[in-house]
DNA sequence: ACCTGAACACCGTTCAAGT
DNA sequence: ACCTGAACACCGTTCAAGT
C-alpha cells in the first residue's frame, strides 16, 4: 500500500469507490437528482472523468451504491429487541425519515429492480413477518405486500420533495398548490378527490405511512 | 379552420398536442423510455423541435400527458356495476395490465406528484372506499394506502421490465438472474431472502397483486 | 399563429496517452 | 494499476427567421 502515500500523507486520501459514493452522497443531497453529474464529481474529487470511471462501471452503478448506503445506514440503526409489529414500525419509520431527509433514495429504490438496496429491505421485514407468525407459504405474499407499500410511499414523497425543490417551495406550501389545483377540478367528474382536499391538507405523511402498514399488518393476522 | 386544409387534404393532419402525446407514446411502447426524444420524435412527425414546443412546454409535460392519456384509459375500461371490492380489484387490474403491457406508464406515475394521472386513480379507488362503507374520517387513509400500494407495484412492475429489456431478456430469465443472485447472498446475512428464492421464482406478480389488495382491504375492514 | 432548423449548453462515456 | 483530459455522440431547449 504504499502507491498512495504521499497523497495520503498530503490529506487527500486517493480515489476509492467509497470517496467517489461519498461525493456523490454529498452531491446529490445539496443539489438533488440533476446535481449528480461526472463533471461536477470531477471537480468535487479534483480528477477527471476517466478515474471515476476506472472505479465505478457507470452513472446507474453509482446511484445504486450511493441508495444502498444509505439504506444499509437505516437499517442498521433500525434495529431492536422490540416485538415483531413493533420493529415494523421502526423500520419503516427508519427508511421514510431517511427519504424525507435525503428524496433521491426514494426516487432510485422506486427504479431500483431486485438488487441490493431493496434486498436488505426484503431481509430486515421478512425475518419480523416470520417472528410475526405468518405462515410460510404466506411469507412472500406479507413481505412482499409491505415492500410494496413502502416502495410506493417511499416514491412519492421523493417526488413530492423533487417537484417542491424544483419549484423553490417549502413543504406547506405545496400541498397548498395541490389543494388549489384540486379545487379547480371539475366537482361532477371527480366529487372524491374534491372532499379529501381538506384531508389532504391536514395529513400527516408519517402518521398516514404508520397507519399505512398497521393496515397491512391487520390484514395479514386476519388470515 | 381554413390554415391547414391542404395537410389535411394530403392525409397528414396538422401537428397538435394530441398527434404529439400519440407519437410519443408511439415510441415509449416501442423503444421504451430511452426512445423518447425530441429528436426523434421530430423524425417521426415530420417537423422541427421547435414546432413541438409550440404545443408543449417540456419533455416532463409530455411523458405526464402520455401517462395520463394511458392511465384515464385505463380507468374507463374498468367501469363496472360491480360490488365495490371487486371493482377495486378490476380497477387495480386494469392499471396492472396496462403497466404491464406499457412499462413506462409506472415509471412516469411512480415519478408524478399528486398530478393528474394520478388524481385520475384516487377518484376511481375513493369512490369504492366510500360505497364500501369506509367511515368519512377514515377515507383519505384507506384510500392513500391503496393508492401507494399500487403505485408501489407499479414502480417495481416497471423496474423489471425495464431492466429486462436492457439486459435483452424476457420475463422469466429475468427471474432466472434474480434467483441466482440471491443464491449468492450470504446465508448468515441474508437467511429470510435466502429462503424466499423458491417462493419468488414460483409467484405470480398478477396474483400477488390481487392478493395485496385483499390484505389492505383486509385491514380497511378490520376497523 | 404556427413552423423551421441551426445553435447552445449541457450530458454520459470512451480512449489514447501518460505515470 | 491507476489517472488525465480531450473528444465523441448524444441530449433538451431556445430563438431568430420564415410563412
Amino acid at each position: 500500500m504504499v502507491k498512495n502515500t504521499r497523497r495520503t500523507q498530503r490529506g487527500e486520501a486517493s480515489l476509492s469507490r467509497e470517496r467517489i459514493v461519498e461525493a456523490a452522497i454529498a452531491l446529490l443531497d445539496e443539489h438533488g437528482e440533476s446535481g449528480l453529474t461526472f463533471r461536477a464529481l470531477s471537480e468535487e474529487l479534483a480528477t477527471g472523468a476517466g478515474a471515476i470511471y476506472w472505479h465505478v462501471a457507470n452513472k446507474g452503478e453509482l446511484l445504486s451504491a450511493a441508495c444502498d448506503a444509505m439504506v444499509a445506514r437505516a437499517m442498521d440503526a433500525a434495529v431492536t429487541a422490540a416485538p415483531p409489529r413493533e420493529t415494523v414500525r421502526i423500520l419503516g419509520l427508519g427508511l421514510f425519515d431517511a427519504i424525507d431527509a435525503h428524496p433521491w433514495v426514494g426516487a432510485e429504490l422506486a427504479r431500483s429492480p431486485m438488487k441490493m438496496p431493496m434486498v436488505r429491505i426484503l431481509e430486515a421485514i421478512g425475518r419480523q413477518m416470520r417472528t410475526f407468525g405468518v405462515a410460510e407459504q404466506e411469507l412472500w405474499l406479507a413481505a412482499s405486500s409491505l415492500l410494496n407499500f413502502i416502495l410506493g410511499v417511499a416514491g412519492q414523497n421523493a417526488a413530492n420533495s423533487e417537484y417542491a425543490r424544483a419549484q423553490g417551495l417549502v413543504r406547506a406550501s405545496f400541498f397548498d398548490a395541490v389543494s388549489s389545483a384540486w379545487s379547480a377540478l371539475d366537482e361532477d367528474a371527480f366529487p372524491f378527490v374534491r372532499s379529501m382536499i381538506v384531508p389532504m391538507r391536514e395529513h400527516d405523511d408519517r402518521a398516514d405511512f404508520l397507519a399505512g402498514i398497521d393496515l397491512i399488518l391487520d390484514g395479514i393476522a386476519a388470515r
